[in-house]
DNA sequence: TAGATTGTTAATCGATTAACAATC
DNA sequence: TAGATTGTTAATCGATTAACAATC
């Protein structure tokens, strides 16, 4: 069940609109989005179509009607956890990551096995694994984040799903054994540079 | 242009077979890399027989054979070398990242314009962003990484594709302007985390 | 009104899946 | 040989694109 490509476009208009927020655009049309994300008016006109999206003949979108609905489709009235497994570079990284805030998701915590990491002041409190099934009742986490070596990210996800983890965002570069009812996004740093490389190859 | 899904899987494949040789396995079949993968047993098949990997009916494939040809199919018999632009948290991560030169990848350099920066040590040197152009020259760029803040991520992109690179890999959340003739990968990570959650509560 | 824009329905396209002949 | 597996061709599916009626 990867993502759907509806949902990330979704994402893209709200890039946009914001943008046009900016500007102190009050409205816009599909054909205006279009120009900014790169995606075909009739399909943004269809994809607004499909989540009730309404927008007024001749008239255009209301730019804060379509955030509006887009906030409410990503349930952003409620703030979302997650956790993040290991803290070497990328984990680290993200723990400084900003925009997280602005988008009401915070990390619940991070978690890592080395005592020296463990013990080092973040952000953001830094847990022994075994804190993990407490802080995912405490937050009601549903999503985790791997950033562990490859070779204990399968233990870790197996790890995960027995804490009720059903969304995974990988950053390891094995391919997770996982039961259909969970959500894993692969972030393929070495497969996208190499299929960049390929490409400006051919 | 994206990166298509067949060259992304590809690479998938690649993952499996270095497991199963380090099974000690000589050969295999369809059907137990489409096991592995994920992917289905027909569509392995086809992807091999575009790129012409042709199997033994009955026999299977020979792992070493695959293997070789992915690595003729990505040149990985030369070093590929890209940059990265912004030494934030992200590209500190990845100048740390290990793995790509298992790929025969390298970081040529990394860039920002703060002096701060440019002067601490790292495994790779940082330059500043006006050295650009020398070191694209020398290395013989043609990717790059765009980690630097929202503000700069347009103008940066401008800069890299005036130097001559043709792919990007870009985690800043802005959509990037660019010609056709430049590919672009996104690294989505908010649209991926607000993904995530939205499946997760759908 | 005439022109512009939405929103839906139909057509197209490409990618995936199924089927099966070839053959080891 | 019989059974298993490849490799290709045909069928299906879903997503995108085109067309156009509705209407402001």
């Amino acid at each position: 069940m990867p993502i759907s490509e509806e949902i990330r476009r979704l994402l893209r208009y709200r890039i946009c609109l914001e943008k046009f927020k900016r500007f102190g655009w009050e409205t816009t049309f599909s054909y205006t989005i279009g120009k900014e994300s790169g995606v075909s008016s009739e399909q943004i006109r269809k994809d607004f179509s499909q989540f009730k999206i309404e927008g007024h003949k001749k008239g255009g979108y209301n730019i804060n009607e379509i955030l509006a609905k887009i906030n409410q489709i990503f349930r952003k009235d409620i703030t979302n956890y997650f956790v993040i497994m290991g803290m070497g570079n990328i984990g680290e990284a993200l723990i400084n990551y900003p925009g997280f805030e602005k988008h009401n998701i915070k990390i619940a915590g991070a978690f890592d096995i080395d005592p020296v990491k463990i013990k080092k002041k973040y952000r953001v409190p830094i847990y022994h694994m075994d804190m993990l099934p407490e802080i995912v009742k405490k937050y009601k986490v549903k999503i985790a984040v791997i950033a562990v070596p490859a070779i204990a990210a399968q233990e870790v996800c197996y790890y995960l799903i027995d804490c009720g983890i059903v969304g995974i965002m990988n950053f390891s570069p094995i391919i997770l054994k996982t039961p259909d009812s969970v959500n894993v996004y692969n972030i393929e740093l070495i497969p996208v540079l190499e299929g960049l490389i390929y490409h400006s190859n051919n």
